[in-house]
RNA sequence: AGAGAGAUGGCAGAGUGGUCGAUUGCGUCGGUCUUGAAAACCGAAGACUGUAACAGGUCCGGGGGUUCGAAUCCCUCUCUCUCUGCCA
């Protein structure tokens, strides 16, 4: 969520921001927020000034009371009935404002860093680099949805049928291999200074308001209706809210937390061309980084996550390429993010595997998460990134790594694995 | 799940209708003293909103109510603890 006092006093470069996005009615909606807020701040200040009235007047009768004047007390409390009615009735016309406001804020998306390219579209989208070779695969190399059953290492049928499309089980080698990727990236990230935690899986209503999931995207998550929970779309949203309503003392800065989760997705209305075999899921298990930073130290942070994430696609001998999403395609709460999309080489295209972001005050400002400088309170920045999503890392590492004799698992999986073959 | 007890400032813990935004202790920060530290003593310190700055307003788990006035009384929700039950 922007910060009011920021739209007001800088209305133009939040237009800018607006529009680089294509964000659609921007004027419209900045003018609606700046009128609640000022009708607000109006309202907020007769109210004040009624309640402070009321307040004098509540002093004198109790201060009557005690001298035992009785008549004078019960005359002055003559004179507090209209003061009652009016500061109801401001009240009401406040939080009603309020509401409103909020509202509107909560559809205002973040305002893009000026590094963002222009764009609409995911074609948009600017190459920052890419690495490695795109591998030769000999004349009957598979997608991986067919190695998957050629080698009986993932089942979706079974999955169908204990929970639906989607929901697949992962059998002998493939599910030692998720258990192995696991591993190897919590490993990694330990070694990288990152603390390890275990988050819920599900979160409550407060959870996915501060990392804002909702009130955007409720239709994208599971919900539990008896409870009201949501289970996770990411590990984000948990890891994040240990910071809800929290002020850093500043030696605790930066936190850098790493966990693995499970991750669920409803995915409504994406499914059809593209989301074959592991591409999309509902269910699918992933290791994420999360940063709570300095404002001034952010985007150093950033750039040290978008390395982090490459260094392992290195070490998982994967071809990827590094993008800077457009302003049309950055997510809702984002500054700036990097996508690494991963070759997969019988499938002809790049995977998304990873999204690493900047999310500056964005959701600091929804979760109260402040630090304080020199005796002023500052909302902090957050970051997150995936290090990694397995299911695409897989579909590669069985598609790019396929022989007719098997398919041969990256060196550094292998001491996790156990085996450095499926056949 | 049943019964009971609770929820107050970083922590502990007073406060049961009228200068209570809140006693006190610990912790924290500053000062005095000291070569330095400890101890002792003195002092400071919440958040939100609002203002050019003051002022003002709100916040004692959340929400609602009673009252001229609520941390304090009532309703409700959530959570915690103890006991019992059940169960990985």
């Amino acid at each position: 969520m922007l910060q009011l006092s920021f739209i007001r006093e800088n209305k133009d470069a939040t237009l800018a921001g607006l529009r680089k996005r294509h964000f659609a009615n921007a004027d419209q909606i900045v003018d609606q927020v700046i009128a609640l807020d000022q009708q607000r701040r109006d309202t907020q200040r007769d109210l004040d000034d009624t309640l402070a009235l009321s307040n004098a007047k509540a002093g004198q009768i109790g201060l009557l009371m005690k001298a035992g004047d009785k008549a004078a007390a019960e005359a002055a409390k003559l004179e507090t009935a209209d003061l009652k009615a009016r500061s109801k009735e401001l009240a009401d016309t406040l939080r009603q404002l309020e509401a409103d406001l909020q509202n509107v804020l909560v559809t205002i998306p973040n305002l893009p860093h000026s590094s963002v390219p222009e764009g609409r579209t995911a074609d948009d989208n600017a190459a920052v680099l890419e690495h490695g070779t795109i591998p030769t695969l000999h004349a009957n190399a598979l997608p991986h949805w067919e190695l998957i059953k050629k080698y009986d290492i993932v089942d979706f049928e079974l999955g169908t049928k204990i929970s639906g499309a989607g929901f697949p089980v992962y059998k002998g080698k493939g599910a030692r291999i998720q258990r192995a990727m696991i591993n190897f990236f919590l490993d990694e990230a330990l070694k990288a200074g990152y603390t390890e935690v275990q988050p819920p899986i599900l979160i409550n209503e407060d959870s996915g308001f501060g990392t804002g999931q909702l009130p955007d995207k409720e239709g994208q998550m599971y919900f539990a209706t008896d409870d009201k929970l949501y289970l996770i779309p990411t590990a984000e949203v948990p890891i994040t809210n240990m910071y809800r309503d929290v002020i850093l003392p500043e030696g605790q800065l930066p936190t850098k937390n790493v966990g693995y989760t499970p991750c669920f997705r409803r995915e409504a209305g994406s499914w059809g061309a593209h989301v074959r075999g592991l591409n999309r899921l509902h269910q699918f298990d992933k290791v994420e980084i999360v940063r709570i930073e300095k404002p001034e130290n952010s985007y150093t942070a950033l750039e040290e996550m978008s390395q982090y994430v490459q260094s392992l696609l290195q070490k998982l001998e994967l071809p990827y390429r590094v993008l800077r999403l457009c302003g049309g395609d950055m997510g809702f709460t984002s500054a700036l993010t990097y996508d690494m999309e991963v070759w997969s080489a019988a499938q002809g295209r790049w995977l998304e595997v990873s999204s690493v972001s900047n999310f500056e005050t964005y959701q600091a400002n929804r979760l109260k998460l402040r630090q304080k400088v020199a005796g002023k309170m500052q909302l902090l920045h957050t970051l997150n990134g995936s290090a990694l999503a397995l299911p695409r890392i897989l579909a590669a590492i069985l598609e790019n790594n396929q022989t007719p004799d098997g398919i041969r698992i990256p060196s550094a999986l292998v001491s996790y694995c156990g085996f450095d073959t499926i056949s």
